[in-house]
DNA sequence: AATGAATGAGAATTCATTCAT
DNA sequence: GATGAATGAATTCTCATTCAT
């Protein structure tokens, strides 16, 4: 009974994240709790007894999202060399700060009330770390390169980008190869 | 004599640009009327009397920026190698871009009502192209590297500078370095 | 059950058109939405939920005083001799038109956004043209007489009505009186 | 030396009475005052210095136009049958009416703060009760008929026509004839 | 548990009127 | 005397958040 409950609230739960994903890509953390909730098919209200605060909610996606890229930097780790590997990660990165506004929002704000989202980032950091020294020790990355560096220069290269007229990923890639190519190791 | 009551309306129009400017470079240009009004030491009817519109009072403040970026970009054509008058101009770029979020916000917009600004853009970008024209020609500069390049790198290097915990203009520096390193022509 | 709630929420609908009713007739359509939500004892932004704009809430006073003169106009057909009706309906909305300032600035305004309000409006016009067709018909009515001259009449006689010192419906009447006096076919 | 002062004091009180006709003619009431004193190409200020408020500058237009009318009523008088002097007279009325929304609306206020606008509607009242003692001696008018009637009645044609979606004087005229037929006297 | 409804706290903008020169 | 400048008091509209059912 009570299960059955729990899911459709945990279905609602699946609507509401997807459709505040959806919003806060598109029109950054700018966009309003009414138009989330109608995407969702679900009323207001119901958003905030999910989530406290408007910022949890953004919260609650920017960890979503995170997660994802999780997996990716796990993915690029497994790359034999590590250099590809964080092409990968990289490209995996740009492309997403391109497309979602709300998500290059989160990344600029300093407060991270949310402990798990520090969590999430530090994981993050720590495979970018390893990806970074293994890198460099094969002898194909720049030494003076620290790993906040990658997470930053994906955001230039997806900034850069998005700023131009037709922001397209080609272009990210564009900007991405010229920071990448300042990385790469003299031979 | 006619001259004192308008010296106070300059001395009021000064202030409030410049509380206009210091409210959108920290706050960006979500910064409400009424702060700038206050921190003007001015009633907010005041600045709708001399900006028709808040666009309009954004569009001055970044016009202002503009202004002092070109004077920056007549500099560095004056330099002997065009190269460094190029680096010259990115770190001033780079460094005005991380310390004024309007500013930043106001380069991304695609609709410029104002046509000075339009202009002040184009003017801007004759500039920096002669620069890279004549950087390529000196054997300094990627061939494959455009105008609209040059600013947007810049624009990168500030965001992932500004990005960080601590933004300060060394870290632009350094990811400006890294980016230009990027740009240098294979000797 | 679930009605309940919605029972509220319709009371409230009914108290705010009531008040904006009340206040566009007193003051016109330049009273204020403040004072309307405070007259119907509701928040303003309530009066907002409902309608997204104060000319959507005009709009909406003004259908619901149409489909009242409407109800008379299917009366006034009703009438054995069409004069008849057609004088009832006259003097209907000439009264209306005396009583309700907003209502009769509804009437002046060219463009009508609201779909549904003209076609009211286009409804009444036919009743009118029946009306005034079938009175013709009768001998009744002048032969260079349309169906808009009858209802632009009543604006007429309600303007004059109101202008004066003391505008009771009896003034209107009389005004009335001479004009429909204009309209009779020479027995 | 003063007199020089004056004359150009009154000269900038001419251009500011004739911005303001043309305003409130055009836009009522509503006309704000930057823009007559704009029109008038004099500061805002000095409107204020001639008259107090806005209030009082919408009287002394008000009470310009009324100056006229006066004289189109002595003129009237003038003829030798009182009905064709009346008939002149209210076609004068309308069209004013009619093109001059400002005017319509004074006519309308039940307040007159100024007694001379007081006095000039006594004055135009008593030309046209001796207009209308007259032609009904000469048998032209109804006898029912008041002095007042024909100043609404002249509002009523003007409302009428102007309500519809080509305001003409042609328009005004027609209705002014219907209007005008009702007032006949049974021959 | 879910939700439609309600709202208070802003936000931009306008305008009659006052002030300082 | 004239005027550009300044402003307080509205006014419409938005939105995150709370409430009642």
């Amino acid at each position: 009974m009570t299960t059955a409950l729990r899911a459709d609230a945990a279905r609602n739960l699946e609507l509401i994240l997807e459709a505040a994903e959806e919003a806060f890509a598109e029109k950054g953390h700018e966009a309003c709790v009414a138009d989330i909730a109608a995407h969702a098919g679900v009323g207001q209200a119901t958003i905030f007894r999910r989530f406290e605060t408007k910022d949890d909610l953004i919260a609650a996606v920017f960890e979503r999202k995170m997660r994802l890229l999780l997996e990716a930097a796990e993915a690029a780790e497994r790359k034999r060399r590590a250099w590809d590997g964080l092409m990968d990660l990289m490209a995996t990165l740009t492309s997403n700060f391109m497309r979602d506004r709300g998500f290059f929002q989160s990344m600029g704000e300093q407060l991270m009330k949310n402990d798990r989202i520090a969590e999430l980032k530090a994981q993050m950091k720590e495979a970018v770390v390893r990806l970074v020294d293994k890198a460099k020790v094969e002898g194909d990355l720049r030494g003076d390169v620290g790993p906040e560096d990658v997470f930053r220069l994906c955001i230039a290269a997806a900034q850069a980008a998005a700023m131009g007229p037709n922001p397209t990923p080609r272009a990210s890639k564009r900007y991405l190869a010229v920071i990448t190519d300042g990385l790469r190791a003299p031979s």
